[in-house]
DNA sequence: GTTTACATGGTACTATACTACAAGGTTTAT
DNA sequence: ATAAACCTTGTAGTATAGTACCATGTAAAC
């Protein structure tokens, strides 16, 4: 496969692509005679986990250290538990949704409480941090 | 309130201040007659949500649109609006969220089913995407 | 009254994650 | 054979979110 195909089966664009090479996200690939980049479907899979922690709002570095822990040479244990530390992070981060979450709903709530007829009414809440956290 | 104040309530630094205040976040302070900074309580306020916010994965101006909801004169219906607008990514997000969970979950599963006694073998499993897509 | 703490504005630097060219070489299709 | 599509390296620019430092001015504590 070469670079296009990846592009379209990632949805990358090229110098994006380029990017995570260079920052370790995607393994070094072979090249051909002329210099072209050839590449496995392990790129696919990297570029795929890569694209769902990044949603879940994971750094590329740390997206990286996940990564290489298949060639690091660590043992299933410090790879377990590195999977599990991020797990905590992702509880952390599901908790900060729940809360804002409720920021709003609360807000939506006023806004139809306090807003007339077809909700004409000018908008001068705000968002109330306090009746969520206590 | 002057800025040691804020900096207490809110666990921000003095730049940090100034830069928020730069961006929008802050409404722009009125002064002593010797140029020092008087907050009210509604900085706090505004600082404790964009704080929350930024924890679920809010840029600033994303912040900022919604904090400035109020002063904008806009009508409770598009205040709602917006709020439910934002109730949808914070859905994504969650979505998100519950995927890499999956995938690291399956991570670890592997880990401690193929690490031999005490998972002392080296670890060479990667993240599964596809598991968790189907 | 002077030291310490706190404040001011301004500039410049950092890290993260791209994004946009420029200038040219290679492959493929017609 | 030549045009289109694709590839290469390299450099530079953008947006976000701070962070660090400077020189200097003000207020409070002792």
């Amino acid at each position: 496969m070469q670079t296009k195909d990846i592009m379209k089966l990632t949805g990358l664009d090229r110098e994006t692509l380029r990017f995570y090479e260079k920052k370790g996200i995607i393994t070094i690939p072979n090249r051909t005679a002329s210099g072209y980049r050839k590449y496995n479907d392990e790129v696919v899979e990297r570029i795929n986990f890569t694209l769902m922690a990044k949603e879940a709002g994971f750094t590329l570095g740390e997206i990286k250290e996940l990564l290489d822990l298949k060639e690091s040479g660590v043992s299933c244990k410090a790879g377990r538990d590195m999977a599990l530390e991020k797990m905590k992070e992702v509880d952390e981060r599901m908790q900060s949704l729940r809360n804002i979450k409720k920021v709003l709903k609360i807000f939506v709530r006023e806004c139809e409480e306090s807003g007339g007829p077809d909700l004409k009414k000018k908008c001068h809440l705000s968002f109330n941090v306090k009746k969520v956290l206590k």
